[in-house]
DNA sequence: ATAGGGTTAG
């Protein structure tokens, strides 16, 4: 994943930081100001020349700022600086290789224009090149021996403009390098750079290492405070910055506004409503309200904790608002639950941003409505909103969701050509999106390709394995995190154990769950010991995975008892299954896949007058079964089917290819299997019908009328698939010599040549 | 007439 430069970054229609700029001032006369200083002669002086220079550079014009100056060293210094405010580095840099003397103030603004332009490695030398054009002097003490030309060597302004916006790599490669010249050059007592080292540890996650320097500085003014909070609020220990801004008082340290929004924020993460609302009191008392900053700050903090009535409140009486208290509301609302609110209140925005487009786009995701997401994200770009790295996230993790492998690689694509940090969150979604696309080749290649790994990295590595019938591998990479000194998590576990079931390797599975306790001090929970039923039932060992259950130190939940059924399905166990299936019910008394299982049971071992009560106890309740529903992408669009779906505009197309589908698969064999449908005596025909419109038989015709021979036809299912479809697809793999790969709500079932990746068992 | 440290999404 390479790096490229951001140079469009400057032509961003949002800017990154939200600066806003300022709005340009009325410049009418500027050409006949020029001239009429021409034309009386007032050119050759040196101080009108830089005054007219100086208002081009401020107005952005550094071209004719350029043009119209003598080469003079304090107008060069100027407009140098002009060049840095409008982020202009190409006329600082040409104007820097022009410069006949070169002072350490140019210098400094060099590094500073490089480091905003996101260009470290050359900050980093036009760093050592101060050091090196002032080798011969001497420093000691940080100054120079040769006080007439470069003065001090890097002075104290020097390393904040450098550490600037440091990221977290470049913090780690060059932190103890630079560390070591501040302390060389004895600049380790100035309250700039220290805050700036500070923040620097900080953004590489030595959040130990500034609070050591923290402790160690002779004085801490008000922002060294704030940036230690800061520094644990991005590692994510709120409870340690709310401890620091309860010892500020204890040493008279008067917090700033800053300091309030820093704090609020840790509240907000740490869902600390009670604290939110002392800060909220006192900032009334202290008559530091209104301040739209502290407002925003206050906003989110009510929204994440859930207190939409305070947060709306809040916003309402607002006497200005701007596109961040917007956003902060569109966000409270999405994160409880009342997405249709937050899209309204989105859709009434003055301004949209960068960030509030992805807000909603995550709002959309985490409401489960994925292909409103998507459908966000084209509007975002419809109005020339540049995403970014997290607009890219959420974009991802609705692909992965909706199985959207066509969007999702158009997204990484698009990364790529417009430069779009690839972070380790992104390549997170990366190999989920891929894995969950059943594209586990390309998820493993993304994972071999990120230099950071953290435990979510690994974490969704071994679950795309396991799920994707790669058992083995996944249980290697474990062991490799393990090595790697991450700490594995709960969910990292029930990857591994998924894994296990998958491979078959019920003592190997048996161990880890063990390990869990033993070695990394995690309490299994109910998901686990699911996990370790369905590993056990898999492998046929019906007695241990009852025994497992019933020795469970929590009431077990459906997951099990349905692992545990599953179980007895594949192995025939009637018994058994029938007391699963008794819990079961009890468990969902509205969802008829048990009975269905059960029923398939009874008619796969000939006991059809226990299918057929069953059947008529399902009728009689009125038990429904949760509909299921296929998406399968084509050209970039998610096509969505639901059983008998008419509404498609191609749906004449659509039936007249699943007819001929039928015919074909049928002369190759097919039969259907109606046991896992519900009908009552005689209504055979009426079922076969049924299940011939299956929603992802529906998706597979489709696929086959709208994409080119040989191309893979990917599906995502909401529930389990049945048994007939999963036998058709089995033909239909086969007889179209297409892939076909269903994804439904446990694993991925890849069909190639007539047989499934699961081997029949799921 | 010229520079510096702390601020919000995954």
């Amino acid at each position: 994943m390479h790096h490229h430069g951001r140079a469009q970054a400057g032509a961003r229609p949002n800017d990154p930081f939200r600066r806003r700029l300022r709005p340009p001032p009325r410049q009418p006369s500027r050409k006949q100001l020029h001239c009429h200083v021409v034309k009386f002669g007032f050119s050759s002086d040196i101080y009108i020349q830089n005054t007219l220079m100086n208002m081009y550079a401020a107005r952005g014009c550094l071209t004719s700022a350029c043009q119209n100056v003598t080469p003079n060293e304090i107008a060069l210094v100027n407009v140098l600086t002009a060049c840095a405010r409008a982020r202009d580095l190409e006329t600082g840099k040409r104007l820097f290789g022009e410069m006949p003397e070169r002072n350490l103030f140019c210098w400094n603004i060099m590094i500073k224009g490089h480091v905003e332009d996101s260009d470290y490695k050359e900050a980093l030398r036009l760093e050592i090149i101060v050091r090196d054009r002032c080798r011969f002097h001497h420093f000691r003490d940080g100054c120079c021996s040769c006080k007439d030309f470069c003065g001090v060597g890097p002075n104290s302004h020097t390393f904040p403009f450098l550490l600037k916006g440091f990221t977290r790599d470049d913090a780690v490669a060059y932190g103890d390098e630079l560390h070591a010249h501040v302390l060389k050059f004895g600049l380790s007592s100035n309250a700039h750079v220290r805050s700036a080292l500070l923040r620097m540890y900080a953004v590489s996650g030595a959040v130990d290492t500034a609070r050591e320097l923290f402790e160690k500085s002779p004085e801490r003014d008000v922002v060294s405070w704030n940036a230690m909070i800061s520094g644990y609020n991005r590692s994510n220990m709120f409870e340690e910055s709310c401890g620091l801004f309860t010892a500020m008082a204890g040493e008279s340290v008067m917090p700033t506004a800053t300091t309030y929004v820093l704090v609020l924020s840790a509240c907000a993460k740490m869902k600390g409503l009670e604290c939110g609302r002392q800060i909220h009191g006192r900032l009334m008392n202290g008559n530091l309200l209104p301040d739209l900053r502290l407002e925003n700050a206050l906003i989110e903090m009510y929204g994440q904790c859930g207190d939409l009535d305070s947060a709306w409140r809040l916003f309402q009486d607002m006497q200005t608002r701007d596109v961040i208290s917007w956003t902060a509301v569109v966000v409270g609302f999405a994160k409880s639950g009342e997405i249709d609110r937050a899209r309204a209140l989105f859709d009434r925005m003055p301004e949209r941003d960068r960030i509030s487009w992805t807000a909603m786009i995550d709002g959309y995701v985490r409401a489960g409505r994925f292909k409103e997401a998507l459908h966000v994200f084209r509007e975002m770009q419809a109005a020339a909103v540049w995403p970014d790295e997290f607009t890219m996230v959420s974009l991802l993790t609705a692909c992965a969701q909706l199985g959207a492998l066509e969007i999702g690689e158009w997204a990484r694509a698009y990364m790529e050509r417009n430069g779009i940090k690839m972070d380790i969150a992104v390549g997170n979604a990366l190999i989920d999106m891929y894995s969950k696309c059943g594209q586990v080749d390309n998820a493993v290649e993304i994972f071999r390709r990120m230099h950071r790994k953290d435990k979510f990295t690994w974490t969704a590595m071994i679950s795309g394995l396991a799920v994707n019938g790669h058992g083995e591998d996944a249980i290697d990479l474990f062991s490799q995190m393990v090595e790697t000194s991450v700490r594995p998590d709960e969910v990292t576990y029930i990857g591994v154990l998924t894994a296990c079931g998958h491979a078959g390797l019920v003592d190997e599975g048996r161990k880890i769950f063990s390990s869990m306790i033993a070695v990394h001090g995690i309490m299994p929970n109910v998901t686990h010991y699911g996990c370790l039923v369905d590993l056990l039932g898999r492998a046929g060992r019906l007695e241990e995975a009852l025994e497992t259950i019933n020795n469970m130190p929590m009431k077990p939940n459906s997951a099990v008892w349905g692992a545990l059924l599953g179980a007895c399905r594949v192995h025939g166990n009637l018994e058994m299954a029938e007391l699963a299936a008794k819990h079961l019910v009890e468990l969902q008394p509205h969802d008829s896949a048990a009975y269905l299982l059960l029923c398939s049971l009874y008619a796969n071992r000939n006991k059809l007058e226990e299918a057929h009560k069953m059947r008529e106890m399902i009728m009689v309740k009125g038990i429904k079964k949760e509909p299921g529903c296929s998406l399968v992408e084509m050209n970039g669009e998610v096509h969505e089917f639901v059983a008998g779906d008419r509404s498609h505009p191609r749906t004449g197309e659509i039936y007249t290819k699943l007819e001929e589908m039928i015919k074909e698969l049928k002369r190759a064999g097919y039969v259907p299997d109606t046991s896992e449908i519900l009908h009552g005596a005689g209504e055979e025909e009426a079922a076969n019908a049924a299940i011939y419109q299956h929603s992802e038989k529906l998706a597979v015709a489709f696929g086959l009328i709208s994409s080119r021979y040989g191309v893979a036809i990917r599906v995502v299912k909401n529930v389990r698939i049945c048994i007939d479809c999963h036998n058709a697809m089995k033909f239909a793999s086969k007889i179209y010599r297409r892939e076909i790969v269903v994804r439904d709500r446990r694993r991925f079932h890849h069909f190639r040549s007539g047989s499934c990746s699961c081997k029949d068992y799921w």
